[in-house]
DNA sequence: TGATTCGTTAAGCATGTACTTAAGTATCCC
DNA sequence: GGGATACTTAAGTACATGCTTAACGAATCA
């Protein structure tokens, strides 16, 4: 813990975005072209890429081009790395109201 | 899904932070004062405040004053709106490989 | 009461974001 | 070849972010 995590960083950034959450959750249904991707969006082409590029850096999503077409994808390992940091957190706050519980019990245990 | 939600915009947003993280991270093991919340980060206390608003403003983290001293604590519910947005996205290309795998077995049984 | 502690507000500054339009480049198809 | 398709690059603009220092406010304590 208490990692600076420049990679987090980026993920957590890539998702601060309604537009970029929506490309990861069309992007979940199944991989699709640049402007499959881009057609529900009311923004320039130019806008859209520059979303995709920030969702490839952030490792979300990775593409490859055939020909013409660029093919985009999930990453779904980076999405491990969100799904660890909140299970990590959030087993320090439950490991502590454990303790609580356990100290609660304890108590209970001495007016019998 | 394609929900804009504003909110988890803000969440994300406030994650995308190494402090912003560092201090969720203490906070998950126990409420603590501004100051000791401060006390690891070289950075002035007005910009960890500027930071602590963003963590409250996201609903990530409560506080309230008692005399002169400010106590801050994680708030678990927003917690879970990063945990239920990962899980749906999760389980979306999760159901898609699942369907994936029920087609190839189908396949398979053709075979015999 | 006056000094100290704990927090807050305000102003300013350098950098980063999210777009835009305009002008490319590289394939594909006839 | 030549036009349509699918992206790509570049440049510019408006606004947001992450800090800083300086000054202020309010509760505690000697």
């Amino acid at each position: 813990m208490l990692n600076e995590s420049p990679s987090l960083d980026r993920v957590f950034h890539a998702l601060a975005d309604s537009t970029r959450r929506a490309m990861v959750e069309r992007l979940a249904l199944r991989p699709m072209s640049v402007s499959e991707l881009a057609s529900p969006f009311a923004m320039s082409l130019p806008a859209v890429m520059q979303h995709l590029a920030v969702l490839e850096e952030s490792g979300l999503v990775r593409s490859h081009k055939a020909g013409r077409v660029r093919t985009c994808r999930i990453d779904t390992e980076t999405f491990g790395l969100v799904e660890r940091w909140t299970a990590d957190c959030r087993s320090e706050w439950e490991g502590r109201l454990d303790k609580l519980e356990d100290y609660i019990n304890t108590l209970k245990g001495q007016h019998k």
